[in-house]
DNA sequence: TCATAGAATTAGGTCCGCCTAATTGTTGAG
DNA sequence: CTCAACAATTAGGCGGACCTAATTCTATGA
């Protein structure tokens, strides 16, 4: 058999000077998992607090005051003291290739492998950081390069870009219009098989019927049934209209 | 998007007590790899040297001892001092466990992802420590339960058990028989590459037409070309006669 | 038998990544 | 304007997994 070659020299000198570093030397899962955690954050608008984090990842406060001095040390966060946490360019990328590969893993376990879509997240939560970025693009490739994974989520590109949708939580939806699910909005297994169980996944059309006042659950029809979802569900449930309305008296 | 919720608690109670914990609690990356060093070292007979796992390794002999320790007090090898280092029905079990994942992701990643097998070593290596037990099966399953890997090497079925074939060296085999390659012991890409581009790799026939002494070169037909292979080399390719020699003049 | 080469271990250090307890900063309400 | 509530940070600790330097053990050959 083989004895283990060095794939990187992890404690490694400063590689051959004069050659501007492309890859940086490979972030460890607890930074990715940061960045993910912080991107995710921030997509609710503005810096990002500590202890949003910190809630976030199920860490202590001083665990993620303590790992965002060292992102920030490594150019992937600016930190404003007692105020907040953004991004970098760099810390950006870094998080998007993660999701990339996060979200190639979910669909190709669901469309190759069989798996459910319920049960993919815990495992390519650890499969995210041990897989390479040549074998993502292999996935990628047979998978016909998704833009969506099996949530609806859509796929950070290899470039960095990502196709946002426009879309209104199911809670929202007005009555009397038909939508389409686009994304739902939880990796809890639970739901997930309740929510398919309902027929409710991307890709579904359904129509709504009734809404009950203060966040109220809202009744929607699914191909020949009637379905009552509470609010909270309801609001995991991002659509797209496909009518004004008015068409289903 | 979704909280990452606890996968399975790290530093977590002791279970519920009464309750025999079938499932160890998950072994790091650390201790899977010098349980698979252990392993194949031991295959070469008796108790293993703590400097030959440190060679093999690649880390320091202190290193190694401190592990040592470690892993005898888990109960996956047994240790005498001074004499070398044994594993247990549950380390051999655990170092199985990881050789079956590292050699069905190899499987995998050439037949279902177009992998060259010069290149699965290292994915695999990263791979074997992330995947789930379930995942393993799945892939098993698509592949069809494969009791070999690309290089030949077999792999441990999911019971524990493995297939051992009788096979010599071809640097050993007797002058003027016809072989069949049944496994190539190296997983350096530069070796695996040139002994592809000869036509050697499993499931090759060839038959050995002379041999210098002293180590020297084996000359081997193999279809219509005859090649020359280094003592080195012969040595990796493992054989099983398909004839008793004479056959070809 | 005994000295000593070489293997193995102990001692002590580093970084990562988490923790709790103690301290400090910020802010908004009175 | 001050002070309490709470957010954030600093201080210090721990286990994992590696390291080097120093020490100890074993076994061999003179």
């Amino acid at each position: 058999m083989h004895p283990p070659q060095p794939t990187s020299s992890p404690p490694g000198p400063p590689r051959t000077p004069g050659t501007p570093p492309k890859r940086p030397p490979r972030l460890t899962a607890s930074v990715e998992d940061y960045l993910k955690a912080i991107f995710r954050l921030s997509q609710d608008g503005g810096p990002v607090a500590t202890s949003d984090i910190a809630e976030w990842l199920n860490f202590s406060a001083p665990s993620v005051s303590g790992m965002v001095k060292r992102l920030s040390e490594l150019g992937l966060l600016e930190h404003i003291p007692y105020k907040g946490v953004e991004l970098t360019a760099a810390g950006r990328r870094a998080a998007l290739r993660t999701l990339r590969r996060h979200r190639i893993i979910e669909t190709y376990l669901v469309e190759k492998l069989g798996y459910a879509w319920d049960s993919v997240h815990p495992e390519a939560e650890r499969l995210e950081h041990a897989v390479s970025e040549s074998l993502i693009e292999r996935m990628a490739l047979t998978l016909g390069n998704p833009a969506f994974d099996p949530h609806g989520d859509p796929i950070p590109q290899a470039d960095g870009s990502m196709t946002e949708v426009e879309t209104i939580p199911l809670s929202e939806v007005p009555l009397n219009s038909a939508v389409e699910v686009l994304r739902v909005m939880t990796s809890e297994p639970e739901r997930l098989r309740y929510l398919a169980k309902l027929g409710l996944k991307p890709g579904s059309t359904l129509y709504v019927l009734d809404r009950q006042p203060f966040h109220g659950p809202t009744t929607v029809r699914v191909g020949y049934k009637d379905r009552i979802l509470g609010h909270e569900l309801a609001a995991l449930l991002l659509c797209r209209r496909t009518s004004d309305g008015d068409q289903i008296a």
